[in-house]
DNA sequence: CTCCCGATAT
DNA sequence: ATATCAGGAG
């Protein structure tokens, strides 16, 4: 994509949607890391039904390691792959008691030692707990960015390179919210709404979908 | 690469 | 019935 085109495609977004903010719901930085880890492969809505009720109760490392193992999954059993992710938060939670004085860490390499934690999951958190400047290229974010022409990458790590050279300033910081919800609301793996599409005409899908059903 | 793994939309 | 959902670990 050209480099004016760029420009034009996040001006669009941010003109619909001047601060964007993530869908999970969260009260503190402990709450948003569980929260993210929780999301793999699973919806926000459904994550945000679970969080709801155990976020009533558990605001810390120490809250968490009082309800146990058992009692996590009671709580997120609803969500994909929960029993290696209560062995994670568990995991997790114990050592940030033990090498981060309960606190979440704002640095990649410290977060990405994290049980469960990976790259996409320390740029999140990074960017919505500490403003950092990243792209966490999750599913929607990959399609909408090969998709698109935006950034075409083989992997997620390549695409966020190419997101980093890229995506110009102002929109560095909100890039990543931008493409997510076009994804999950506008450019859907499935049946792309591409009539309704703000950025139809800057993007490179070949097979685009122009009429309403 | 495979496995994990329930809810929802199509 | 099956694809998809804010992926990560072995």
């Amino acid at each position: 994509m050209k480099k004016d085109d760029v420009f034009e495609f996040f001006r669009r977004l941010a003109e619909e949607n001047p601060s964007p903010e993530t869908e999970l719901e969260f009260g503190n930085h402990y709450q948003l890391l569980v929260a993210v880890v929780l999301s793999a492969q699973a919806t926000d809505v459904g994550v945000n039904k679970a969080t709801r009720k155990l976020f009533a109760e558990v605001k810390s490392p120490q809250d968490m390691l009082e309800l146990g193992e058992e009692g996590l999954k009671e709580h997120i059993k609803s969500i994909g792959l929960f029993n290696s992710k209560a062995s994670n938060v568990i995991a997790l939670s114990e050592m940030l008691l033990a090498e981060h004085g309960g606190k979440v860490p704002e640095d990649r390499d410290a977060l990405v030692e994290l049980p469960g934690v990976g790259r996409k999951t320390a740029n999140v958190v990074m960017n919505c707990a500490f403003g950092a400047e990243t792209f966490a290229v999750d599913t929607h974010i990959f399609r909408v960015s090969n998709r698109t022409g935006l950034a075409k990458g083989k992997t997620p790590l390549a695409v966020e390179k190419k997101l980093e050279k890229v995506v110009p300033q102002p929109f560095r910081l909100g890039a990543h919210h931008w493409l997510i919800l076009h994804g999950r609301y506008v450019c859907k793996a499935r049946k792309p709404e591409c009539w309704r599409c703000q950025v139809a005409e800057l993007c490179s899908y070949k097979s685009k979908n122009l009429s309403e059903d």
